[in-house]
DNA sequence: GCAAAATCGTTGTATAGTGCAACAAATTAC
DNA sequence: GTAATTTGTTGCACTATACAACGATTTTGC
């Protein structure tokens, strides 16, 4: 069993090199929809709905960013923004239906994607990967 | 335990989370050296000097992409490049010794922040994590 | 051997993503 | 009731990125 340091520096070096590899991969899965409209998409999705100022907490970007992303989306009739009625200032962000099915059919996509790189662990290396990043994820 | 597709969905949405984090995450973690520049010159720092076709591939990068970024690198003398004797048309990328000094102090602020996120993961726990981390990063 | 194809890197061009600062509107605090 | 805070938008600048066209070199196919 190698070191803590030495595991620290793997995870580092890991989740690094997957993040410069993201965008490409995105992009390549659901060519319509970007890393990053596909982020706050399926944020708001899981929420049920949620303000932008949440989107830019959650991903660490600046609230213009998010809302230049959100106007996109609305454009592309992926969602809708309604007033917060408990208070004006906001607004609730929602997924349209044409932004559910995109949702769905992206997810679709990135589903076999991943599916196919685990083919060879098993489900229990998978189970515990994946309660390693939630944790990893939840202390964020 | 969760089903291997609830997993599988956990592990995409946190990579996918982490991956929209990381920018803003290394910005404040070394503000002079972005993430792309980091990775590059880690990249090349550990292959021990290697070609732009090398990095772009491994990045998932096009390779106008890393000439830019490689230039900007050697403008600020963090690397070097030498005419690979063995293939007149590609170069080989080192490090310079100020590229090496950026590099251990980048690596030791991003030591001190992944390390204070793990304090309470047991040694057995991040050595798994890595494990993990580093099997599915192979399989790229 | 030599012509064709492939590889490696650069440069021109266009676009997307991002942050910061200044702003308006609404809400909260004192 | 004024001051401070929060929420979102817009103007501006800059970085990262891809694609296409190119020059130089090497490899491949006959």
């Amino acid at each position: 069993m190698p070191g803590r340091e030495t595991s620290i520096d793997i995870i580092q070096r890991e989740l690094t090199a997957f993040a410069r590899r993201a965008r490409h991969k995105a992009s390549q899965l659901h060519p319509d929809l970007s890393l990053v409209t596909y982020s706050i998409l399926d944020l708001i999705n899981e929420r049920g709905g949620c303000r932008a100022a949440d989107v830019a907490s959650y991903f660490m970007l600046d609230k213009s960013t998010v809302s230049r992303q959100v106007t996109a989306l609305e454009k592309l009739d992926l969602l809708r923004r309604e007033t917060d009625p408990d208070d004006q200032r906001g607004q609730i962000l929602r997924a349209t239906e044409a932004g559910l099915t995109l949702l769905r059919m992206a997810g679709e996509q990135r589903r076999i994607a991943f599916t196919a790189r685990f083919t060879d662990w098993s489900d229990d290396d998978v189970a515990r990967f994946a309660g390693y990043l939630a944790r990893y994820g939840s202390e964020d």
